[in-house]
DNA sequence: GCATGATCACACTC
DNA sequence: CGAGTGTGATCATG
């Protein structure tokens, strides 16, 4: 219905209310401030690999935007459509955040603005800490991580804006595309060098949603295409250094590391259209060329999104040569194709192959080995969490009750009685209905997009609760509806038991809630001191390391605002111990640079807001990785020089930014 | 009701 | 710059 607008001004249809707030026109142009720092801080400040981003303080690189006198150059400014009493208010640099009165009591001050996105302004992100100039051609896996959560961030962010009408529509639907386009125009992207062999910073397993996040990283730099080739010095010498295998040409494998390929271009039956043959020309006589280099060709495997529909999830499955190729007849009446052969290299990681692995464990063609237990939640899941032990012969970890939210203590008392949206009852609650109260409480924005993915760390996330009108289907009860992805509690090699998943995750998909009885300071002193670890206690009190995981406003000619705080607040403290009842979060171990970060969310039950520590995916994580989080450090060691107390624990964590120990 | 097909609006390379 | 190359979301159809 509301398709084909444009960019017409002209508010969509339904959309009464909005018409009047924004009656469209340009109030003013906002002017990105420049940093007066010319230094961007070192990144030891951020020292969970993902820092704030300098935008116009950092190295000058021309070569994205072409603007020579780059130290004058003014960014076009965006336009930014919104009523004048929030102009007021930024004008000022405070928003309502931190009070009360704007989204409970007046809906219309909740913060609502329509953005357009001008293709035309330009803003310098070279400067961004991590991706220098040099980052921007060969990469590392830090760069990458930032590149990646940079896009990721964005496209949730457009998603979120399209999913409440808040841009103006039909402007694009396809916000993958949009994230991508903004990236690379800004230079926030890495490894822009064409290279034959593999990416600095990607590693084989790795796993993306789009296209456009392998041309970013440089893994793959054709948005669309499935060949991507280096030029030679000569035209025809081009040489084959990636392919996407998609499954659209009905490419069979065997053999997880064997691949037939098939070239590109000639139509194949496809209703009326001309049948043609494919020819010997761009991408396929670059493979040709390859075969007869014998040089290296990185492997991208697209397989089905089984969770979602259309949607394809791309493996990298490292580097292949081709060891033949051959013309043939399409099966179905199309044209002659050209097929590929592509042997893997050996003496690489497997990746395709766990993927095949896991789907024979599902279909229950293949036992997995090690099981200890099919479902160590008895049933409390829907999904069955599996317990394996491949390392030694450990049976089971200690004892417990599995349960997969929080008991409370009879006299637990809590936040004011809280009340519920009165949203539709059949309809679940609308992006952008700005009189849906729990919307209100998260200031204007609904926490969630597609797939149940969350847009932004925040302060505190508001769910709708029992009391709320919309029915269980409603979008914005994420945390609430137990694990999505089929988990393995596993012994691993140093650090007893922990967590992966058989399924992909998203960046930014829920993963569990951490569950257990809530105790007081007290009754936590108190178990210490009986001798009882706090191994399996969650505490919000701990200090915890804060780290950029939402996207640059400015990107998106956004003011920054309290708004995008990712500092957490909580309404009162909340310990967990799930020592004696538990899920699978009390199997998740620290990590220094983790894929999974928690976040806090309230909602009510039995008239109480209730407050709950859900663990969100960091970043993209493919079957199999562990799981793991910051733990944090406790508040009376953060004296320096502490390394020596008592009760630390070595880390193994593995990782670069390792802090070596932690409580 | 679920799988498949048609349509639409795009981005990047050459 | 326009042709070549599909993608991914959404809506219509079987």
């Amino acid at each position: 219905m509301e398709k084909g607008l444009g960019q017409n001004s002209v508010p969509p249809p339904g959309s009464i209310d909005k018409s009047q707030i924004l009656d469209i026109k340009p109030i003013r142009c906002l002017i990105p401030v420049f940093s007066k720092n010319p230094q961007a801080p070192s990144s030891g400040q951020y020292p969970s690999g993902f820092s704030p981003f300098f935008p116009f303080g950092g190295p000058h690189d021309s070569s994205t935007t072409g603007v020579k006198a780059r130290g004058r150059a003014m960014p076009t400014p965006i336009w930014s459509f919104r009523s004048p009493v929030e102009e007021d208010e930024d004008l000022n640099g405070n928003d309502g955040y931190s009070h009360k009165r704007d989204a409970r009591s007046n809906p219309s001050r909740v913060k609502l603005q329509k953005i357009k996105l001008n293709h035309n302004f330009q803003v310098d992100m070279s400067g961004l800490v991590g991706i220098g100039p040099a980052q921007k051609y060969d990469g590392n896996q830090e760069v990458v991580n930032i590149v990646l959560m940079s896009f990721d961030s964005l496209r949730r962010r457009l998603c979120q804006l399209v999913d409440a009408n808040e841009l103006n529509m039909g402007m694009f639907k396809r916000t993958d595309l949009k994230a991508g386009n903004i990236c690379l125009s800004r230079g926030i992207r890495t490894n822009a060098t064409k290279r034959v062999g593999s990416v600095p910073g990607v590693e084989i397993g790795d796993i993306f949603f789009f296209r456009m996040e392998m041309c970013v990283v440089g893994l793959h730099s054709q948005s669309m295409g499935g060949i991507d080739a280096i030029k030679g010095d000569h035209e025809d010498e081009t040489l084959a250094v990636s392919i996407v295998s998609s499954g659209e040409y009905d490419n069979e494998d065997e053999d997880g590391d064997v691949l037939i390929y098939t070239g590109q271009g000639g139509n194949f039956n496809k209703k009326e259209k001309h049948v043609s043959d494919q020819k010997l020309h761009r991408g396929n006589l670059a493979l040709d060329r390859s075969s007869r280099q014998h040089n290296e060709v990185r492997v991208i495997r697209g397989i089905k999104d089984t969770t979602s529909l259309g949607s394809k999830i791309y493996i990298y499955d490292g580097l292949y040569k081709i060891q033949d190729s051959w013309a043939e007849k399409d099966k179905e009446g199309g044209g002659n194709l050209f097929k590929y052969k592509l042997i893997k290299v050996p003496g690489q990681h497997s990746a395709f192959s766990v993927w095949k692995l896991i789907q024979k464990w599902k279909s229950g063609f293949l036992a997995r080995s090690g099981l200890i237990l099919p479902d160590l939640s008895s049933g409390a899941e829907s999904i069955p969490v599996s317990l394996v032990n491949e390392v030694d012969n450990v049976k089971s970890p200690a004892f417990f009750t599995y349960f997969q939210s929080l008991r409370h203590p009879k006299s637990f008392s809590l936040t004011q009685p809280s009340h519920g949206c009165s949203c539709n009852a059949k309809k679940a609650c609308v992006p952008g209905d700005l009189d849906c109260s729990c919307i209100q409480r998260n200031k204007g924005d609904f926490p969630y997009i597609i797939h149940g993915v969350l847009v932004n760390r925040k302060p505190l996330v508001h769910e709708c609760g029992p009391t709320c009108k919309c029915f269980p289907n409603c979008k914005n009860r994420v945390s609430q509806s137990g694990l999505k992805h089929q988990m393995e509690v596993f012994k691993t090699k140093d650090k007893g038991w922990g967590l992966r998943s058989w399924d992909p995750i998203r960046a930014g998909a829920f993963i569990c809630e951490y569950a257990g009885e809530v105790i007081d300071k007290a009754r936590l002193s108190q178990l210490i001191k009986e001798g009882d670890t706090d191994e399996y206690v969650f505490d919000t009190t701990r200090v915890y390391e804060s780290f950029k995981w939402n996207y640059e406003p400015k990107l998106l000619g956004e003011v920054r605002t309290n708004k995008s705080s990712e500092d957490y607040a909580m309404p009162h403290p909340l310990i967990i111990n799930a020592k004696n009842v538990g899920n699978v979060a009390r199997f998740m171990n620290h990590s220094c640079s983790p894929n999974v970060f928690w976040q806090p969310v309230l909602y009510e039950e039995n008239n109480q807001s209730f407050l709950h520590v859900a663990f969100f995916a960091l970043r993209h994580i493919p079957p199999m990785q562990e799981l793991t989080y910051d733990y944090g450090t406790d508040r009376s060691d953060n004296a320096e020089g502490s390394s020596a107390r008592k009760g630390r624990k070595k880390c193994f964590c593995g990782s670069v930014k390792c802090r070596g120990s932690f409580t």
